[in-house]
DNA sequence: TTAGAACAGTTGGAAAGTCAAATAATCTGC
DNA sequence: GCAGATTATTTGACTTTCCAACTGTTCTAA
């Protein structure tokens, strides 16, 4: 476990009752990660946040989610692919796609047509809009990537890609 | 993200290279998966995928979300922190944080203690029971990161943190 | 041929995340 | 000493995610 939190006693409590003795004065001084410094999981999730936030960031004025350009990129390359197969593509359970594809459709960015082959399913494909709107965001998302990975050089960069891809395997 | 205590048989978005759902309908065969396959977000975003269903198979039984271990952890190692350092510690946002304590609350593992020092904050501490459910809980975390573990040797799992804290650096 | 299993999409309920704004307490600079 | 900035928490509106359950469609095996 990490650095200890060297203020510990300072300022446990006067008050006639302090059987709380393990109270830090955790104010001012560094933070002990405890069990979670050795969690994959942790840092994992660390990453996420700070991918999301360049996102965020460079991609601010498109009012778009990296889920939502996971599914235009994938319906583009997938013309007439139905939402469940978009959402075992991307991990996401097809009753979330729901919501995801009624505000890409809102915006004219996806049509649902019907399926010529099954009245179960929805045929997706861009609309003309769509096309144009994805030609222009996929520039954005690669700025993004790039700034990410000033951080890593080239080879940390497609390792981390492949023990990712081992973790992610079914 | 619900980690409830779902008993049946989850239904798993499943990953690219994943061939058996297409028993019946082979009409489209394989997913292209266009711009995704190069980036970063994506991969992480499996990997991520991957992580949260084992640890919700692992720990099934525990109702708790991969976060609330988080929050529990951190407050164990640094009993008397406030709301906003847990946030910062863990990339949560401050307001995100008080349906999560909320609950832990609710369920007597943690208690919000009016600080010694300001009395805008709360001094977060593990409740006994805390300090009980907490005990138990770590070996199945550890458990569940053996798991993925075996993904991986190694040296390859101290690689994959090592770039992720890069990623993750502010 | 038809009953039942499997599958596609949707809905509803909940947790977890965002941001913006409100409130209250503390700190700072003059 | 006090006005103004900053900080800690909370609430509210919204998105993204999960699971469970439901409708309707297609497939399969007796």
């Amino acid at each position: 476990m990490a650095i200890s939190s060297s203020k510990s006693t300072t300022t446990v409590a006067k008050g006639p009752d302090n059987h709380r003795d393990n109270r830090h004065d955790n104010r001012n001084g560094e933070i002990d990660f405890g069990a979670l410094s050795d969690l994959l999981g942790y840092h994992l999730r660390r990453a996420q946040v700070a991918m999301f936030q360049n996102f965020a960031k460079v991609l601010d004025d498109w009012n778009i989610s990296p889920g939502q350009v996971g599914v235009l990129a994938l319906v583009k390359a997938n013309s007439g692919i139905n939402q469940t197969r978009v959402g075992n593509a991307l991990g996401i359970d097809r009753s979330t796609l729901v919501a995801v594809i009624d505000r890409l459709e809102e915006r004219d960015l996806v049509a649902r047509t019907p399926s010529p082959t099954d009245r179960r399913s929805h045929a997706l494909v861009l609309t003309e809009a769509g096309e144009r709107y994805l030609a222009e965001l996929l520039p954005q998302v690669r700025e993004h990537e790039r700034q990410i990975a000033t951080k890593l050089s080239k080879g940390e960069r497609a390792t981390l890609i492949a023990l990712l891809t081992k973790v992610g395997a079914d």
